[in-house]
DNA sequence: ATGTCGTGGACGCCACGA
């Protein structure tokens, strides 16, 4: 199975670039954050044309999710149990199962600053995260959560975490003391999301030797490779990866988003 | 260079989020 994921930056203006990217790269599970559209606005038309079904959590003005599938798309929750909210729950997560695996698209609160309430929400979300995430690993294995790692169904999880996993994944730690997306109780909810049974699949940068997969649009960030690592791929037990890359072309040209996919090769 | 995008409201710019 070939699985992206891309935080596109509104899915209505970054139609002209997701429809010949998928043309090209032809991915059978797709997770989309950030699309930005009502459900009913999804542009269902032109992605079916595509060869894709299409499961979408969205909202309207900010945030949603999606996932398209060209192997089909079953059992979709949008959300998940006890999602913390602002004050309200917001349309960040969507799950699926595509092709024998529990694929779920996430797309992580930002934080805003360490002193922000969103913060905590942040925290908070992530916290849920991790719960929701062990019960989906055991569901129909017949099994309760174990103290340690779960062993149970195939889930790959992935989107924008907003956090960037270590040092190496930022593209200055200095330009960073004092922000989010760096700090300890944000890698902490990293890696206990991990410690229930999950492996952080590092993509191939294909230029460079930092993985980055998101460039701020100012200052020419992208040109001088200034980015950071916080489009995440986990992936379970009974989930191989063959290989994973970030596919940086598409951040390139006229009109991109300003995250890059990460595509990765799962058996 | 707090430098760019995308959104919707009330526009023809602004406030907000990222």
């Amino acid at each position: 199975m070939r699985l992206a994921t891309w935080n596109v930056n509104s899915l209505k203006m970054r139609l002209p670039r997701l429809l010949p990217w998928l043309a090209e790269k032809q991915p059978d599970v797709l997770l989309l954050q950030e699309t930005k559209l009502a459900d009913a606005a999804i542009p269902t038309a032109e992605i079916k044309e595509a060869g894709y079904e299409v499961a979408t959590h969205g909202e309207g003005r900010w945030n949603g999710v999606a996932i398209l599938s060209k192997i089909g798309i079953e059992d979709v929750v949008r959300g998940f149990d006890s999602e913390p909210g602002f004050p309200d729950p917001e349309a960040r997560a969507i799950s699926a199962t595509c092709g024998g695996i529990r694929v779920w698209s996430v797309y992580v609160p930002n934080g805003r600053e360490p002193d922000s309430p969103h913060y905590g929400y942040k925290l908070d979300w992530l916290a849920a995260l991790r719960d929701a995430l062990a019960t989906d690993l055991t569901a129909g294995s017949g099994q309760s959560e174990p103290a340690g790692r779960a062993t149970g169904r195939p889930v790959v999880v992935a989107g924008d975490f907003n956090v960037a996993p270590t040092d190496g994944d930022v593209w200055d730690p200095k330009a960073f003391v004092g922000s989010t997306h760096v700090t300890a109780p944000e890698r902490d909810a990293l890696a206990r999301i991990l410690a229930a049974g999950f492996t952080d699949v590092i993509p191939t940068p294909m230029k460079g030797p930092h993985p980055f997969t998101y460039w701020d649009y100012r200052a020419g960030m992208f040109h001088m490779n200034k980015g950071m690592r916080i489009d995440l791929v986990y992936v379970s037990a009974g989930v191989t990866v063959e290989s994973a890359y970030i596919d940086r072309e598409a951040r390139k040209g006229k009109g991109p988003s300003d995250h890059a996919p990460v595509v990765v090769e799962l058996s």
